[in-house]
DNA sequence: CCTCAACCGGAGCGATAGCTCCGTTTCTTC
DNA sequence: GAAGAAACGGAGCTATCGCTCCGGTTGAGG
């Protein structure tokens, strides 16, 4: 699982080479989304294609390689709300930080909250996320902040919801997902709570849901 | 506006030949949204490429065309939920059953709650929708069903983070909107309602969200 | 400084998309 | 049934994308 580093050591071409084509995407790919193309992404880092294909087998390597320091930062934010004494403030600060991420960096949005894209690394994260995610509702329902049928696979639900708003505003208005967000989380109080009429996501269709296509 | 109707008069063969295009576009565009391929529809239709091309300039205009009568469906709920007694159930009513369509209709939904692609027939559902749902919401806010600070501008919102959801997951779990639905719906009752951090969006945000691309 | 493995760049491949062009066929009219 | 306007169909154009291939270049060890 985790990447050995015993990749024996790259010559200094080779180094700063890699480091402009990693600066050069994360650049591109939070501006643009994943779509950025790798020929945008050569051109602007100043290498040839052969170059980049070297260090990275596939775009999707490269995606990953990318974002790793975003879904680091994703990991640390769902531990800080679990530090919350407060656990519906940790949650919704939760919530809230992590589609600002989203706003900031359309390829993060584009691999945590859209479609496929699911590398090592983006799984890890994902595998990292679920526990931590259970925790923050399972508290904040304790406390009695959080309506009882909400599960954490609604967590999943509130981030395509938020990505949709974002994909739709971002350039234009880039605060128009707090008011949905805001709508959400005041129907997610127990006072608030109406009876759902459909179950929650299966583990198993969440892991289908934006995943490997429409197979 | 409304296009007169004095196009000569379509050879029987052409006149075929167009309802067939338009069918079979119809079909695909809903099950796999407006990315439907034009060679596919022409394929299945049994026709050419040539001929596609001299019913539909683009395939943007076919697109505008296949979608007409979901447009007017639309609208037509629209009227519907004007229409009842209580305007809280007839505004509910009304996302679900437009949220409905967006899971049986892809492309109603690529249109509506996604992207760009305002050609004349869709910029002109909009334009009628517009009034009847601002009418929708006032009457709900009389009849203190919905929270004050909910505006019409807010309506595409709640389409886009729908549509979001209908992305990630309509393969796998047609209903799964119907939670996200849920919590946001609850969370505009009057009594749930926490002061908003953001404006809604204004009119010319609206018109440039999802609209002309990132320009 | 010399050598050679390691690394470089970018033309070009193959797939896919929307769309055009034009030789051929078909319908309608007289 | 002949003629010509109208419509047909699909090969192929252009553009874009991810990716490969290979002749040339560079940097580190002896």
């Amino acid at each position: 699982m985790s990447e050995a580093p015993p990749t024996k050591e790259l010559r200094r071409d080779a180094k700063r080479n890699r480091e402009r084509i990693v600066a050069t995407a994360r650049e591109l790919f939070a501006g643009d989304g994943i779509e950025a193309s790798v020929e945008d992404i050569t051109r602007q880092a100043g290498v040839g294609m052969g170059t980049l294909y070297r260090h990275f087998a596939t775009k999707e390597e490269l995606i990953d390689a990318v974002l790793e320091d975003a879904f680091d930062e994703l990991i640390a934010l769902a531990e800080e709300a679990i530090a919350d004494d407060d656990a519906w403030r940790g949650f919704t600060t939760f919530l809230e930080q992590t589609l600002e991420r989203h706003v900031a960096n359309r390829g993060l949005k584009d691999v945590v909250a859209s479609a496929e894209h699911g590398r090592e690394r983006a799984h890890a994260m994902r595998e990292r996320l679920r526990p931590l995610v259970r925790q923050m509702i399972e508290r904040a329902q304790a406390q009695g902040a959080l309506r009882r049928d909400f599960t954490a696979e609604d967590v999943p639900v509130l981030f395509w919801a938020g990505g949709g708003v974002i994909a739709a505003t971002a350039t234009v208005a880039p605060d128009a997902w707090r008011r949905q967000l805001r709508f959400c989380l005041d129907g997610l109080q127990p006072a608030a709570a109406t009876p759902l009429t459909v179950p929650p996501l299966t583990r198993d269709q969440l892991d289908r849901s934006a995943g490997r296509g429409r197979a």
